[in-house]
DNA sequence: ATGCGGACCTGTTAGC
DNA sequence: TGCTAACAGGTCCGCA
């Protein structure tokens, strides 16, 4: 370990912990990673730098790797994080029943979210529907850039207050989740810099964007100019004509 | 309970 | 050209 100061202290005692330990497996809820080992669960958040990967047996650590897995095989599972967002923690007992996972919305892919879910749910919720969709307690996995696509391709105003929104207009939010985030996950995610997924290869959604990044310029429907704002000090891209 | 703003961190980029 | 400030992102936390 290198760098214990990840989002949360990374815990000292895993140097003492893990050795001789099998991983039985891999899980995941949200953006949180999950490995089963014998005594308990390993507990791993990228942020939105970070990478886990088998790396070369004896290549050297750098500026920002913070923690390396050493398999029997030989084989090292590095842990990198040039911002530091993500996290490490060791979890003993129902992994699920831990405070970060106990209290997450569904799986946005799953079938428990569906247009009723997220109208009961926001039914009094003045919040804009925007934050309310990046909420990980109400719904898992949906960041900004993704947030600012399901909205432009559904219509619906990113400032509108979510508990004002018609459950017919729901219907279109959760099926352009699904395709978004669908989309996204074939093209191998979305590369704004440096961004790779586990194959090396950058992803290719960012071709697709209609509208995140592109304030200024023509809406791909109606070519009125698209508008930006700062919602929660995250960059919201909207069309003022198409999206109501 | 809800909603808002602040905090974390650092590589990149825009602006002087 | 060099330096500084702003920005991006996910998510938790604290305060009103």
């Amino acid at each position: 370990m290198r760098q214990p100061a990840l989002r949360w202290p990374v815990p000292a005692a895993l140097a003492d912990l893990l050795p001789g330990q099998y991983i039985h497996g891999g899980q995941r809820r949200g953006k949180y990673l999950l490995l089963a080992l014998d005594d308990g669960h390993l507990l791993l958040h990228l942020g939105m730098s970070g990478s886990l990967r088998m790396v070369a047996p004896g290549q050297a650590a750098g500026l920002h790797d913070h923690l390396d897995l050493l398999l029997d095989d030989g084989g090292v599972l590095r842990f990198t994080d040039p911002r530091r967002f993500g996290a490490v923690l060791w979890l003993t007992g129902d992994p699920f029943a831990h405070p970060l996972l106990r209290d997450l919305g569904p799986e946005p892919l799953s079938e428990s979210f569906d247009a009723d879910y997220l109208y009961h749910r926001s039914r009094g919720r003045r919040v804009p529907v925007k934050s309310f969709l990046m909420d990980s307690h109400v719904v898992v996995g949906i960041g900004n850039i993704y947030a600012n696509e399901i909205l432009f391709l559904s219509g619906v105003h990113p400032l509108r207050a979510a508990g004002r929104i018609a459950r017919s207009r729901y219907e279109s939010v959760v099926a352009m989740a699904r395709a978004v985030l669908g989309a996204a996950i074939r093209q191998g995610g979305t590369t704004l810099r440096d961004f790779v997924g586990g194959d090396g290869k950058p992803g290719y959604f960012r071709q697709q964007l209609q509208v995140y990044g592109r304030a200024g310029e023509p809406c791909k429907k109606c070519g009125r100019l698209l508008q930006e704002v700062r919602l929660g000090q995250r960059t919201t891209v909207y069309c003022a004509s198409c999206q109501r």
